[in-house]
DNA sequence: CAGCTGACAGATTTCAATATCTGTCATTCC
DNA sequence: GGAATGACAGATATTGAAATCTGTCAGCTG
């Protein structure tokens, strides 16, 4: 909190906006507030981001893509099967979201709002997972485990099919009771689907 | 619009009152306004409505209720297979509500807002639809097309893995391009994953 | 001279005063 | 007497004036 004298980096503002967006919500991430909590006049943000845009969208992408890190591991882990890296993976996702909206709801809240003011972000965020579905539904179709005649499209409905279960919209259904019992009910269907040998 | 002196009944205050949404929007639906459209004292419309909330709730429920009217006669259609049904079922969901969202869009939105505060009905009319959906699965777990060990189970799945086709929080997805494919893969890889015959 | 500052114009947000609404009920009307 | 009214208290929404913020830039500072 005091003005750490080190040279004032991208990164570093970053670090400070995240912190500002933690304590007083998406509202209140002025880049004054910025400014005022790195000991800089807010113009020094300026010379690091064009715009406050391009602040919020630079912060929340660093968000996303620790996700998209964290499920990298998952897709080349190729002593497993394809079927159970899919579940795994599948599962990976769950809790990674699961997490970030129980651990910080405030902070979560926030990036959500983010996320809808910023299509462009939330699309290549999305664009990189379906990307590693993508890997592992190749693998299965080249293992013989999945019957799919284009992995990309499935890669696509599966994501898509499981929304409920990553999407931030369904966030407040990720505590009901029984709701890892629809995860695996969903997955099991889509799992059975992608093995399904006829045509 | 002027005051039919017909004798005010609980029907022509929820016409009144869909008029008036579609007017001003969700914010500007007061009872004062539904009253003024009705050329009554406000007072009037509490006689028949203990609140606010519950005069919502009722307009709410008559708009779900009209697309769960719609979808049953297809559950019903028992010349067709199973297969075949679901797949008209599911896309008669999805045309309906995506029609709602693209004929009236002001609409559709004052209506998404009454639904999230309105848990419980929408509750009910979620329960309803895979009510239907349940039966058309049970058919087809009868008939031998379908391998289920739990239709109830297996309907919450399907009518959970395909949200983003008539969830209201996706609307603004409905009209992309290409959303037709992707609603064609999503059916067909629940409707393989229902048919698999293997346990 | 590269990096930072702070004053500035125009846009946006806040806040408190003002207006409107919700829900009740004693009274009026047919 | 059953249905409707309209005045009322407390809660909620609207409004516009004042405060704050965004983005720029001429000038300081090391």
């Amino acid at each position: 909190m005091p003005p750490t004298s080190e040279t004032l980096t991208a990164e570093r503002i970053l670090e400070a906006t995240e912190e500002v967006l933690r304590r007083h919500g998406p509202a209140k991430a002025t880049v004054v507030d910025v400014a005022r909590a790195l000991g800089v006049s807010h113009g020094s943000v300026y010379r690091h981001f064009r715009t406050k845009a391009a602040l919020r969208e630079a912060v929340t992408k660093r968000w996303l893509d620790r996700t998209s890190l964290r499920l990298a591991g998952i897709v080349d882990a190729e002593d497993r099967d394809p079927r159970q890296r899919l579940r795994d993976w599948l599962a990976a996702l769950f809790a990674a979201k699961r997490h970030k909206a129980g651990d910080d709801p405030e902070l979560f809240a926030t990036y959500t709002v983010l996320t809808d003011e910023l299509g462009g972000v939330v699309f290549e965020h999305i664009a990189d997972l379906t990307g590693q579905l993508t890997r592992i539904i190749t693998a299965g179709a080249g293992s013989g485990d999945f019957s799919v005649p284009d992995p990309a499209a499935a890669a696509r409905a599966v994501f898509q099919a499981t929304g409920r279960f990553h999407d931030p919209c369904y966030a407040r259904e990720w505590t009901a009771p029984g709701i890892d019992e629809e995860f695996t009910a969903v997955v099991d269907l889509l799992v059975r689907g992608l093995s399904s040998p006829s045509r």
